[in-house]
DNA sequence: TTGATATATCTATATATGTAGATATATTGA
DNA sequence: TCAATATATCTACATATATAGATATATCAA
């Protein structure tokens, strides 16, 4: 039976393990994958993503976030805290309100495009 | 003091608000989104982007990738898992050896273009 | 200064997730 | 049929996360 193409102790690596190898070394570092890994999870709800469609239009205050979604305001300002620590949106004070906006208006249509090449 | 702009009672919404309702109904569905996060969700860990990273050059056997990450072979087998019922790669059997590939090429660099967004 | 509004933070709880060892299944060669 | 390899699934545990109510903070108008 063929066994798995590991190198083996001695011999030098075969094409495929160098180019693995290759990969390996060009990703970016292990904390920054992380750092990726997070902001990617900012992704990962659905209210998130609700409320990333909905700035894609224009800036909103906090309290037309929780109009529109309907949802506690704790749980709303929540998930703006996470988005906006994971950079994907910016905050404006004016006044008692906070209106936020993509931090680049590109983001919506990149996760759209994402979504679409696995559908 | 200004306050939120929701719609009173009685009176008609303002663009603003005529807007919002105009962007939640273009939305997917609730199901359909939270499907969508779901597959994002399986793009929030750093693993699983080094093996998307991996696939990005050509396809490879499980072991290899347990080789390429030096990690126990049930957590390689879980994240592979994950990552094929969310659609990012499929897998080829051929004898005992599975080969793993990305769906669609252009997954990662949508991936690394999403982050150079926030970046 | 007082009251109301907008937003953030704290807190508890239920649920989800990653990890890795153990076990199961499938395939192949002898 | 048996042994070895490749992979999947099961299991338990520790950690992370979403949720929503309660409380705190900040701003403004009166």
């Amino acid at each position: 039976m063929k066994t798995c193409p590991i190198p083996e102790e001695g011999k030098p690596d075969s094409e495929q393990i160098l180019r693995m190898k290759e990969i390996l070394t060009s990703l970016p570092n292990d904390k920054k994958l992380e750092s990726h890994s997070n902001k990617l999870k900012a992704l990962s709800d659905a209210t998130r993503l609700k409320i990333l469609y909905l700035l894609s239009d224009k800036e909103l205050c906090v309290c037309e976030i929780i109009y529109a979604l309907n949802k506690p305001q704790s749980s709303i300002s929540h998930h703006l805290n996470i988005l906006k620590n994971s950079g994907f949106i910016t905050g404006r004070k004016e006044g008692v309100w906070i209106h936020y906006r993509l931090t680049d208006p590109k983001i919506t249509d990149l996760i759209s495009e994402l979504i679409i090449t696995i559908e």
